[in-house]
RNA sequence: GGGUGAUUAGCUCAGUUGGUUUAGAGCGCAUGCUUGACAGGCAUGAGGUCGGCGGUUCGAAUCCGCCAUUACCCA
């Protein structure tokens, strides 16, 4: 059978795919061998596969198919998050072009819509992940909102309830009026927006002046109570104990003094809000005030405004400036840019609230989170994300975390309501029992209590996840095996949505769960490492994001270029944390991204390479003996190299894998492979035409070919996969996904030197060949000036031999003196001259040595500098001092050599 | 306004506690190759006073300070 000398991707993909799958490789159960646990920040059910996810998810999948190779219990587990807002949005939107409302078809009905919406999209995202080659054990799928995970959030909630740590409250809150409900502040997203500064003034009761204050929300002043000065401000010290009038409404408000007012800012006279600002608020409660909600939850205008009821927010605002206008109380119209909140969700202008809310008490549970990174309990790749978790969850600034959300998609809240008592219970009928006892009245019925109508934070089902995923809450013997996870990896953007709280839980309650004994032993972290990825961002370094449309389709990449091929692009940018710059070019016409990238061509030609390289080494004939002894001296000599250079590799990807540094150890297996696998080692012990290749030789090529498959294939699975099984007829079970991955072990530096010398004499021959224009296949006579050492090297078996067929040598000589009409060249500090079989043009040559020299001259003058310095010679450790002796005396010979060499060409 | 990172070749990035011959990779570029695996290839090469200024040190791309540019986080 003949192959192709493409690579195809597409034919070996789904077969491997499938294979795997049906091998259960992917499976994990808990067993004798040490276990190697990840839990997949589960991505959004309404989500599709972007680019983020494929770094993500490479990522994991590099550590997890590692893992399982080095012979661990590799247990990868994947799932969705039902993501409350962005889900319920969609649903709603779905329902209303059926023609439904929300209201109408109650909260039962809702639910089936949802999870029936679900059930028809949630998935699309995971089946995305397989065509990436994700290895995910898809037995333990796992959604947030399943059954037993609902369960365990319910618990957790009554838990916290009795413990005290979550009370109920009425706070300002940010209150997204498209989505109706309240968000908590990490999902309100500031940018600066161009908007209008209003001037307005307001007469001050029984007088005709007027005070002048600036706002970007006229709309609010219906639901002034105040207008506040600094108290040092002698513009307004005549006011205290004045009254001014609301424009419009004619409400009587009280001027105050408070010295969180800016006297730099505006007029330095303010209106305060009570009810629409948060900094507002906590002055009325400082002076009393009232608190006027002129706002309806959807952001239209309520009764209490009393004028453009149940009008937009925005409407009204333009109408207002109107009204002010006309009446005379707007002073002046003014530009201006400001930060506004955006809802994370659905983009609308959050407006602050005054609600009633769950909230978490954040104060200990900070404390514990910042412990465990701090001890190192928990560590960071990179390690400065530290300064950020820092920052947010250190005691000035921690906020107690609203857990309350207005929507029906997501676990109900466990609190029942009668009158103003509050029971919190797993279930209706424990409500039930706690409020008769309570109440001392048995004849209480369920119909007479009241549950909440909210719903948790999706991000209160996800940080029980580590736990959670093995059924913890419930029972614990997958938990004992499987926690605490090696590593997390995810995104920094969500390190307080996600990461701390998952360390607030995990330290909250593993020992509840697995005894004191067993924590103390293995840890209470859910996870040992967190690897915080970059942001994916375009050539613009903008985030990529469907919103603005810059991002290429990750299933077409994966189409065009392979999974492999695109996992290999990902990756070779992607250094720990910091973000990607991804090259997809953008249409110079249609400014729309184009699926397209330089990088992951990239990885679908080293697949090409690797794939070649296969074809030449099955192409061989397997012969007894090599044709001749030169030959089989070269195939000894780089079969040594090669493999020592193997152990080498091993040593330093396992260095990169150490530190997370994923790409360098891929770009480490790159080089290996392709420059010295390929381009040397294959070329040196290529046998001549219609010659076969000694068992030996092929045996060992094929089995390090084989490893070096292994190696490889937690990066690239699919075509490691696809060679290994074309190297070798394999039996039954015998593949690459579970291959034993090579371990670290010795290896012999002088070999690989040795070979490397050789190498440097073979590029300096082909440098020169290329240069004065010489054909490849025209044979050169190489000499080399006597040394003791040239004599050793050249003897060493298969060096010239190599040098010979390697440079296109016909026969290498050494001699005392320079020979006639050839060109000399250093490498190291072995003196060699080639005939080039042609006039030398002696003035280039002389140029080229003088520049040479000119180079080695400057080079050991300053290397004198250092070692006539006292300083240096005492202070240095003495491996440097010798190190710049041998840096002196290599370059003086250099010199040396070069001055005889200028002499002679006269 | 407070903080964190980044700034190294035309582009995208490495450079692992300061010392591996006065800086590496990939892409791009240039020159030459219809080389019995591969043009998705081979060989060779040209590109950098490591953002600027000052400091610490025997020694700085690497540590410190200031400045500039840029991205992000928090208000």
């Amino acid at each position: 059978m003949s192959l192709s000398t493409r690579y195809n991707p597409k034919e070996t993909e789904n077969k491997w795919y499938e294979h795997w799958m049906e091998k259960g490789y992917f499976h994990s159960e808990p067993d004798d061998r040490e276990p190697f646990t990840v839990v997949i920040p589960p991505p959004n059910v309404t989500g599709v596969l972007h680019m983020g996810h494929m770094l993500n998810n490479t990522i994991q999948d590099i550590l997890i198919r590692r893992a399982r190779l080095q012979g661990k219990n590799a247990c990868w587990v994947p799932g969705t998050d039902h993501a409350s807002i962005a889900t319920e949005a969609k649903v709603v939107k779905l329902l209303r072009e059926k023609g439904l409302k929300k209201g109408d078809i109650g909260r039962e009905e809702f639910l089936k819509h949802a999870f029936e919406w679900k059930d028809k999209y949630g998935g699309i995202i995971l089946d995305q992940l397989k065509k990436l080659g994700a290895s995910c054990d898809w037995e333990r799928t796992r959604f947030t909102m399943e059954d037993k995970l609902s369960e365990a959030v319910i618990q957790v909630f009554v838990d916290l309830y009795k413990k005290g740590r979550l009370y109920r409250g009425l706070r300002m809150t940010n209150w997204d009026p498209e989505a109706k409900t309240v968000l908590s502040n990490e999902e309100v997203l500031y940018s600066e927006e161009n908007s209008q500064l209003y001037h307005v003034r307001y007469q001050i009761e029984g007088s005709e002046e007027y005070v002048t204050i600036a706002t970007t929300r006229p709309e609010t002043i219906l639901g002034d109570t105040a207008i506040a000065v600094h108290p040092d401000d002698d513009r307004y010290t005549h006011l205290k104990g004045k009254r001014v009038l609301v424009p419009l409404i004619e409400r009587s408000i009280p001027v105050i003094f408070d010295a969180y007012v800016d006297m730099e800012f505006g007029t330095g006279a303010l209106k305060v809000t009570p009810a629409h600002d948060m900094n507002d608020y906590d002055i009325g409660q400082r002076h009393n005030l009232e608190t006027v909600d002129v706002f309806n939850a959807d952001g239209t205008m309520s009764e209490a405004a009393g004028m453009f009821v149940g009008e937009d927010r925005f409407v009204v605002r333009k109408k207002i400036s109107k009204a002010l206008e006309e009446s005379g109380n707007l002073v002046e119209k003014e530009d201006y840019r400001n930060k506004v909140g955006r809802s994370e969700r659905t983009n609308a202008i959050v407006e602050p609230r005054l609600t009633m809310q769950w909230f978490l008490d954040m104060k200990d549970f900070a404390k514990t989170a910042l412990k465990a990174v701090k001890s190192g309990e928990v560590h960071f790749y990179p390690e400065h994300f530290w300064n950020m978790y820092y920052s947010w969850l250190n005691e000035e600034n921690i906020r107690d975390w609203c857990i309350s959300r207005q929507l029906w998609w997501g676990q109900r809240i466990p609190a029942w309501y009668h009158g103003d008592e509050i029971f919190v219970a797993q279930t209706a009928e424990e409500a039930l029992a706690q409020a008769r006892e309570k109440l001392q009245n048995p004849d209480l019925q369920i119909g007479d209590l009241q549950q909440d109508e909210d719903v948790v934070d999706t991000w209160f089902s996800s940080w029980l996840w580590p736990m959670s995923v093995f059924d913890g809450f419930e029972n614990q013997e997958e938990l004992k095996y499987y926690y605490p996870t090696n590593v997390l990896v995810t995104g920094w953007d969500i390190m307080f949505f996600w990461v701390a709280r998952m360390i607030m839980t995990g330290y909250e309650y593993s020992e509840e769960l697995l005894g004191k004994e067993l924590v103390e032993q293995k840890g209470r972290m859910p996870f040992h490492d967190v690897y915080f990825t970059g942001m994916v961002r375009d050539n613009k370094r903008r985030k990529m994001s469907k919103s603005l449309g810059n991002s290429p389709d990750a299933l077409t990449l994966i189409d065009i270029y392979g999974a492999d091929g695109v996992r290999f692009g990902m990756l070779s940018s992607a250094s720990a944390g910091n973000d990607i710059i991804f090259d997809a070019p953008f249409d110079p016409e249609t400014k729309a991204v184009l699926n397209e990238s330089k990088l992951c061509e990239q990885g679908r030609n080293f697949c090409n390479k690797m794939w070649n390289a296969m074809l030449l080494v099955k192409g061989w004939d397997v012969v007894e003996e090599a044709a001749d002894a030169e030959t089989g001296n070269i195939q000894k000599l780089a079969l040594q190299w090669i493999e020592n250079k193997f152990e080498e590799t091993v040593r330093q990807v396992e260095d990169h894998y150490e530190t997370y540094r994923l790409s360098d150890a891929l770009m480490t297996l790159y080089s290996y492979i392709w420059d010295d696998f390929c381009s040397w080692y294959l070329e040196m012990i290529k046998p001549a035409q219609g010659a076969g290749m000694p068992k030996e030789i092929y045996e060992k090529t094929v089995s390090l070919f084989s490893r070096m498959m292994t190696i490889l294939h937690p990066f690239m699975p699919f075509v490691t996969e696809e060679i290994w099984h074309q190297l070798k007829d394999r039996t039954q079970g015998e593949d690459c996904v579970i291959s034993a991955y090579p371990a670290v072990a010795e290896f012999d530096a002088k070999v690989v030197k040795l070979v490397d010398r050789a190498k440097d004499v073979v590029r300096k021959v082909r440098e020169l060949r290329n240069s004065k224009g010489v054909k490849n296949q025209e044979r050169l006579p190489l000499f080399a000036q006597k040394s003791e050492a040239i004599d050793v090297f050249l003897n060493t078996s298969g060096i010239t031999s190599m040098i010979k067929k390697m440079a296109g040598i016909e026969s290498v000589e050494v001699v005392e003196d320079e020979v006639e009409n050839t060109i000399a060249f250093i490498s190291g500090t072995d003196q060699f001259y080639v005939d080039l079989k042609q006039e030398i043009d002696v003035e280039a040559e002389r140029e080229k040595l003088e520049g040479e020299l000119k180079y080695y001259e400057g080079f050991v003058t300053s290397v004198n500098k250092k070692l006539s310095n006292e300083r240096f010679v005492q202070n240095a450790p003495e491996a440097v001092v010798e190190k710049e002796r041998q840096k002196l005396s290599d370059g003086e010979a250099k010199i040396r050599m070069l001055k005889e060499s200028l002499e002679k060409l006269g």
